[in-house]
DNA sequence: CCTATTTGTCTATATTAATATACAAATAGC
DNA sequence: GCTATTTGTATATTAATATAGACAAATAGG
């Protein structure tokens, strides 16, 4: 009796003080509600933490806490000297017998690209060649590389080849850039998705470096079996997705 | 990064620390959800303050922290001693041409009650001879009178009777003990209502006292014409209904 | 390279939320 | 009337929220 009730009051700024819940939560939620309502474009530019804070009527370390809440979240992220910016929605990438990177990329308005790490060649080791339906040991060809869309890298893989089965593509690849037009070149252009496999687990260091992801991040890892038009197993792909930045779809 | 996230961590008792969330908001919302489902009947008894907060795990301050909250919502009441209680729904009070206390008690499931304060004789004013369509002056038959539903007190109001149109009526109130049988020993059983004002405001010491309210609380102040079956005044009424207890119900 | 802008981090302080104890006051039951 | 129970109130302490100011570090733009 005879308190001053300001439960429900917001000063003009949306943030209601006293009401038992924290002003940093309540920023959060309005922000969030901002870029659910499309006020925030994907990729856009937030207001400058000062001018928030003023907006918000709240000190910049209580603002900050709220962008610290989205940005562990994964729906904004902040650069130095830059600003901070709503994220780009996830890549949707549907799995199915014809799955490519980079038309996946395209077709979802964003620009593919990625660069190939390293080739070698090795004997297969038994779980790989179980799922590659060849003898224990015979060669293949080994490539790591790392994918993007428009320049953020989104995946990065391991490639098993069986190597008799495409010849000099580690040198086709180089030339063409693009794994696709150099199993085209071999005769392999409508290669197929046989088998796929998904778990997902924390991203390790080399995972991190590669894909640019802070510490705590989660990875999907997908383990993939390709084949030619007769289902003859012709690749086998290990590959990791950056968990925040990718959703896979399955269709069934 | 690296921090524990126990955002959504409620060990067991449905309440989650640093949530951003008050402790005393969520216990709060959590046993009006409680009434709201039925889980706590009107009437019905709360745990005591140590037993809900240890149920919560908090702090009985903390605890009362949230009950001092419903309460101020008149969700519940506390009597040292007795207990916390959940309120009684508030009547449901229908305004019509034939509207009677003791019969609207009675259809919501409550037990009718009051008792008359005192009746005395005096000129009338003139406001209500206006109201009641006599001359200033003449003589009315004024009782003061309190209602209660389970004994809890609802209305206090003042009931001018026109004299001579409803000789002796306090003696016969006072025999029969209900108004609307002195009416219908002299009948006018079917005294009908003509017309009816609402307007609400603070309520006052008296009314407070006769109501049993806290300071703070507020009344609805119904003034209404009754007459006979031939639409003829006999009765100018102002009732004060405590507003958490009441809702008044015009049907159009 | 230099500068302005913007995010990141640090320290200090005030305010609010929550806890810990203790005891008063009203009620119910004997 | 006495006692146990339960709500009400007071004081002190700790933890979480929020504010204030200062400065480092990264970026963009000339």
């Amino acid at each position: 009796m005879g308190e001053t009730d300001n439960s429900t009051m917001t000063d003009g700024s949306g943030v209601a003080r006293g009401s038992g819940v924290s002003l940093w939560k309540q920023i959060a939620e309005a922000i969030t509600a901002e870029i659910a309502e499309g006020r925030l474009a994907p990729g856009a530019r937030l207001p400058t933490e000062a001018e928030l804070a003023e907006r918000f009527g709240v000190n910049r370390h209580t603002l900050r806490r709220a962008l610290g809440v989205l940005t562990e979240q994964g729906v904004i992220e902040a650069t130095p000297g830059r600003g901070t910016f709503v994220k780009e929605v996830p890549l949707h990438y549907a799995i199915g017998a014809r799955t490519r990177f980079s038309e996946i990329v395209s077709s979802e308005g964003r620009a593919p690209g990625g660069r190939f790490l390293s080739s070698q060649r090795e004997p297969a080791p038994r779980d790989i060649a179980e799922r590659l339906k060849i003898p224990h040991g015979t060669e293949l060809l080994r490539i790591e590389i790392v994918r993007e869309a428009d320049g953020v890298p989104v995946v990065c893989g391991t490639h098993w080849y069986v190597a008799d089965r495409c010849k000099d593509l580690e040198f086709l690849v180089a030339a063409t850039g693009s794994i696709t037009r150099a199993l085209e070149a071999l005769g392999l252009g409508d290669y197929r998705r046989l088998e796929t496999r998904v778990t997902a687990r924390l991203a390790d260091e080399t995972e991190r470096t590669l894909l640019a992801l802070p510490a705590g991040r989660v990875v999907m890892v997908v383990e993939s079996v390709n084949g030619d038009a007769r289902r003859l197993p012709i690749q086998y792909t290990r590959s990791r997705f950056a968990a925040d930045r990718v959703q896979l779809i399955v269709k069934s």
